[in-house]
This record gives C-alpha cells, structure tokens and sequence, in this order.
DNA sequence: TGTGCGATGTCCT
DNA sequence: GGACATCGCACAT
C-alpha cells in the first residue's frame, strides 16, 4: 500500500486495514494473512496508548516517525506488530490483532509450535498479536521497518470486507474511560478473531 | 544495579 | 474462568 494510504487518523486506516493482506518474505520463506481484527491507538489524547501525554522514550521512536513504518514493541515477552497512523508527528498507531493465514501455513505452524491437522487448528496460528508477530516472523527488531515497500508489506487482494464490528480494546482497563471507547474492530463472522 | 509491570498466551479445572 | 510463565523496558535507586 501506498504511504498516503496509511497518513490517516488511526481510526480510518484501522478499519482500511482490515481485509488487506499482510506479507512477509523471510529468508525462511514467505507467509502471509488477511488482516481480520484491529484497534486504534489515538496517541496523546488516549490514556491506553505509549503516546499518552507525549510520552517519549528512545524505543517508542518510530512512533513518532513517519507514517506507514513499524511500531514493535514486546510485552509479556511477545512483540506485537503496530502500523504507525497519522497525521505525521503524532504518536498515532494501529495493532495488528489477527490474521486470516494465506500463505506459507507449514512455515507459520513450524514457528508457532504447533500441529495444523484439521481447519479449526488454523487459528492457532495468528489470532492474537502475540501469535501473528511469532507466526509470520516478526520481532524487535522489525521496529521501525518500512512497511511501504519491502519484506514486510501489506497488499490490497481485492478482499471483500461486507461487515466491521466495533467494541472496546482488549487488556487496557487501567486506562478508566477510554478503555470503554469502541476502537477494536473486527471482519464480521471471521472465525479467525482473537476470543476474548 | 534493582524492581515492577503489562496493547499476552497457555494450561488447568 | 483463573493462575502463572515470561522478559524487555522504563523508571527508581
């Protein structure tokens, strides 16, 4: 995707995001996913984002960057894949919550762990950051990477996304109201979100 | 140099 | 539905 597609408020590109396929080519091989869940993150007005009231760190960099780069950041040992929003400047972000596998499944199964013997063990794969980051070969150090061309870049498949569902992000109820805001948003019917 | 804590996942009941 | 493994940061000493 172009970079113009992701200098928008994180709100819009999280909803874009969705049905849009995300690739990565590794020297391992290539995996790749349909983008099925997202959350925006509003930057120094959210309290559930890193950027709340311009908080500023060396590894939150990128953050401030230009959009359409990488934000990776790991929490309970795991990264987790951000796609840095607009406007340009402002700690804005978009997490990647699930992925729909497409390509390379026998490589992502081989990352995860696990056994991919019937569809339903499809899900074990990339339905939940901290599963699609290890499935599709995604770590620290991919902070900060361009996401507009090169290994690790999302595609438009022509995905028909007929339905998005709101409801409020998971795992940030320290951040009292705006933990209520509806910024999580899923491809209606895809068995392949994050529970919870 | 030390300490606390998650934008989680997994296993167990 | 709940316990806990986990580990790199950020921030406090």
């Amino acid at each position: 995707m172009p970079r113009d597609f992701f200098c928008r408020d994180p709100v819009t590109l999280a909803v874009d995001l969705l049905g849009k396929l995300l690739v990565h080519e590794s020297p391992e091989g290539r995996t790749s996913g349909i983008v099925v869940e997202t959350e925006a993150y509003l930057g120094r007005e959210d309290r559930a984002s890193h950027g709340y009231g311009g908080r500023r760190t060396p590894r939150m960099e990128p953050l401030y960057g230009p959009c359409g780069r990488a934000y990776v950041y790991v929490v309970h040992g795991r990264p987790l894949l951000n796609v840095v929003a607009g406007p340009p400047g402002e700690p804005t972000a978009v997490l990647i919550r699930a992925l729909e596998p497409r390509e390379g499944i026998e490589l992502m199964a081989r990352r995860r762990g696990v056994r991919v013997e019937r569809a339903s063990d499809l899900k074990k794969l990339c339905s939940g950051p901290g599963r699609l980051t290890q499935a599709m070969g995604i770590t620290r150090e991919h902070n900060g990477v361009d996401l507009v061309e090169g290994p690790l870049r999302f595609e438009d498949v022509g995905y028909e996304v007929r339905e998005v569902v709101r409801r409020p992000r998971v795992g940030v109820d320290y951040a009292g109201e705006d933990a209520l805001r509806p910024l999580r948003f899923y491809v209606a019917g895809s068995r392949f979100v994050s529970r919870r």
